[in-house]
DNA sequence: AATTTTTTGTACCAATCGGTATATAAATAA
DNA sequence: TTATTTATATACCGATTGGTACAAAAAATT
């Protein structure tokens, strides 16, 4: 590779910057404490992650990859439907009351101020609400057909409800971070499911 | 009253004030398109209702009044608890589904961005969440004096789901606003409650 | 009519915002 | 060694941010 390489770990930088939009949102975020917690000058921001709305997409994919995608992915472990699903609130539980981690979700917290305002920030962050629901729906739609859940449920309404649910955790989070309340948020969250006071 | 007098409504200019601070959060609206939506000029607005920040104070109070406690105040209409809480829920649906208004709640869409960076304003806005969960949490606990509801549940876990979920809707309807999902995400939730199936 | 009090409009403040021009340093290719 | 390429650091850009100084205007008080 020709030219002078690089001092800084790309993908250290970017979770850095990661962090930095959890903890203050897109705007919050301003250049100088983004380029101070990834110890790097502007220019090598822009340079390598173009500006600051790229930087934030970056980020976010980031995001998805290491944290958000997590709870979906747990969706699959269980063959029992309230199960899978209690296992899916489980993991966002379990992020949401990390104290190494910033307060809340990234996405919930970032839909609230970038809707309008970012047009492409905001249509991003809603294709992965979209996603999220997309995920509970298939999973939903194959505990129906297994007969786990009865045919006259609407399984797009519990999918959009549970989706619901994790932005709200998210939301209660971030005002009240009790780990005990958002523990119980899910549990009771559960109930909506055919036997899902059972668990 | 001596002195020359005010060129406009306090009133009005409040409500304008508020309905920016709603559409684009606390951070989002900026001096000058504040003073713009009040018509009034800067000097007006500091002499009158202070800085950004008390002036933030006051359109949330006003928010209050004439939308946020809505719904609590709903809560009373019913002697039926599964009827008083789904006219809590129906309260915020309409709210979050009147395209008049703008998007969300402007207490979850400034919760998340206000947490601990202005910390007054987050402090006050995590005082507006209590208070939601301290009403149904009495009306709750009424309904369980009236043994509506067993005294087995946990009316503290309830309390606290329902004001996740007004928060969570706020969020979806600030993403994606279709009015009918809002409206099934309420339904949804009623359903953790005894009966809530059959409302 | 003269004085006092309060609001108004304009014009401005330092600080910060996101973004960049420029020149130097460090590597490879010729 | 020389030319080329890329990343670095500093220093800067115009625009916007929240907030004010100042003087004219409009009322009540004396």
């Amino acid at each position: 590779m020709k030219g002078r390489p690089r001092k800084f770990d790309t993908d250290k930088a970017l979770e850095s910057a990661m962090l930095v939009f959890w903890r203050n949102g897109y705007e919050g975020s301003s250049l100088s404490e983004l380029t101070a917690a990834m110890e790097i000058n502007r220019p090598s921001l822009y340079g390598t992650f173009g500006d600051k709305e790229q930087l934030f997409l970056k980020a976010l994919e980031r995001y998805l990859t290491d944290y958000g995608s997590k709870g979906v992915a747990r969706l699959e472990e269980y063959d029992d439907i309230t199960e899978a699903i209690a296992a899916f609130l489980d993991s966002i539980v379990k992020q949401l009351t990390n104290s190494q981690l910033p307060a809340g979700c990234l996405i919930a917290n970032c839909t609230l101020e970038c809707g309008d305002r970012f047009a492409e920030i905001g249509r991003r962050l809603s294709q992965c609400h979209a996603a999220t629901e997309e995920a509970l729906y298939n999973r939903l739609q194959l505990a129906q057909t297994q007969g786990q859940i009865s045919e006259a449920e609407d399984i797009r309404a519990l999918a959009q409800f549970f989706t619901m649910t994790m932005l709200g955790m998210g939301v209660m989070a971030r005002s009240n971070p009790n780990p005990v309340a958002i523990q119980q948020l899910a549990k009771t969250a559960l109930r909506v499911l055919p036997n899902g006071s059972d668990k």
